[in-house]
DNA sequence: TGATATCCTTGATTCAGGTCAAAGAACCGC
DNA sequence: GCGGTTCTTTGACCTGAATCAAGGATATCA
């Protein structure tokens, strides 16, 4: 389990647009004052896990949701063949666990690619809340129905793709969403293994390391280790027009 | 008039319940009749769609999902990049549209691959309904994390798997989703072409069209065009057993 | 500070599955 | 039944990425 670190308000909600406090996810969502209250109280904010902790587990009963704060998480599925697949990278604003919303079991496990603080949003609770708030229902389904659409983009990058569309789709995907959080877009650090980046892609590890260095002589990006220094962003998305029909 | 029972319909009923339309769905729904009447009002039951006729198609603004009531349905997702990607085929008793709940547009097509009979839930009727039947939520919401694990599971089949491992997890998937509708597990049409399967698996249709004259050969299966006519279902659940670790 | 495990890169070799090509088989409208 | 699609199979060949192997680079911890 993840040590607590005391109740502050971090995550506040900005007054000026109504975000909820799960309002990293950058979803509007209309509720009174008083509902926005009655919100911040269920969630429980700020538990926080060190490198390799896990959130939560395949197969172990679901209880919450949970919004990454900081650092960031991998989600993967191990199936009962032993096969073992990371379905996500979540960054800062991002939830996991919507994979099991409502379902007796998580259906997979969330683990901490480093030193990550994590809010809980417990399910049970959350449930009674929503029938009071519908726009929370709204947004729920909403962040459901968007986690699908992930997962198709992913399988159609599994199966249709090169290693090098692979690793730029990965680089965009990345630079995107740190932009999203106002970082910079072709500067960050890469929170994860290329170990693990393998994986999520398909790929070898040996594969991932030779087009990294491939687009570094390309001029495509530089990388040193695990620190993205920059990113020719034009250059990779032409990678991925298919140029055919 | 006293007290109403709640009564346990189970959706897992034949086919011929004429209690609710979504009966196909084979998951249990507790709703009382007087709910389950004004739920069947809502429904809109059978259309009738030719073989490549679209149910709906991306990027249209999403109306409502649809339950397949016979036939069978694929679904499809295209990028801007022009790649085109069978998300999943659809068996009676199975829902589509769940990607696009609560989403503006729809979020990829769905065509049928044959003459199919499918039943409408327009969406913003059946909102306001599961605001009053919370069951209903509840359903919806297990609906969703469900395509959800199965794009999981489908992203896990396209990194991980060999050419006759995807076959052979095609195969016994349709195998157990027909033996769910009471029908024979080991023999049954393919309602999809080659090129279907193809798509689907991330494999070249050549690739496809010689894995299964080697399951012939094995005696795996015995499969004549687009009818199967038996599986040697053991044998083919031993080739997703991985060896390793 | 050095010992040790883990992570990352690079090279050489191999092979599963893609591509190209072409011939049957099934299906459709007339 | 007949010409034209569209679907399916089979063969020959080629390539992208896996695998095997091994040497650097980083991190972790006593």
């Amino acid at each position: 389990m993840g040590e607590r670190i005391p109740t502050r308000h971090s995550l506040a909600l900005s007054p000026s647009c109504n975000h909820c406090s799960l309002s990293n996810l950058c979803l509007p969502l209309a509720v009174s004052d008083g509902d926005m209250g009655r919100l911040d109280e269920v969630v429980n904010r700020g538990a926080v896990y060190d490198r390799g902790q896990a959130i939560f587990q395949q197969h172990t009963p679901f209880r919450s949701c949970y919004a990454v704060r900081s650092g960031a998480i991998k989600t993967s599925v191990e199936t009962a063949e032993g096969d073992y697949q990371i379905t996500g990278f979540y960054l800062p604003g991002e939830i996991i666990g919507l994979d099991s919303l409502h379902a007796e079991e998580y259906a997979g496990s969330a683990i901490a690619l480093e030193r990550s603080s994590v809010c809980e949003i417990p399910m049970d609770q959350l449930e009674s809340l929503s029938f009071e708030i519908p726009t929370l229902q709204h947004h729920f389904f909403q962040l459901m129905s968007q986690e699908i659409q992930n997962g198709q983009q992913l399988s159609l990058l599994l199966s249709r793709k090169t290693a090098e569309e692979r690793l730029a789709s990965l680089l965009l995907s990345l630079s995107s969403r740190y932009e999203r959080r106002q970082m910079p877009p072709t500067a960050f650090r890469l929170p994860m293994a290329r170990n693990d980046i393998a994986n999520f892609l398909g790929l070898a590890v040996e594969t991932v390391s030779r087009v990294l260095t491939r687009f570094q002589s390309q001029g495509l990006a530089t990388i040193n280790g695990r620190s993205v220094e920059s990113l020719d962003l034009e250059g990779l998305h032409s990678l991925l027009q298919s140029p055919g029909t």
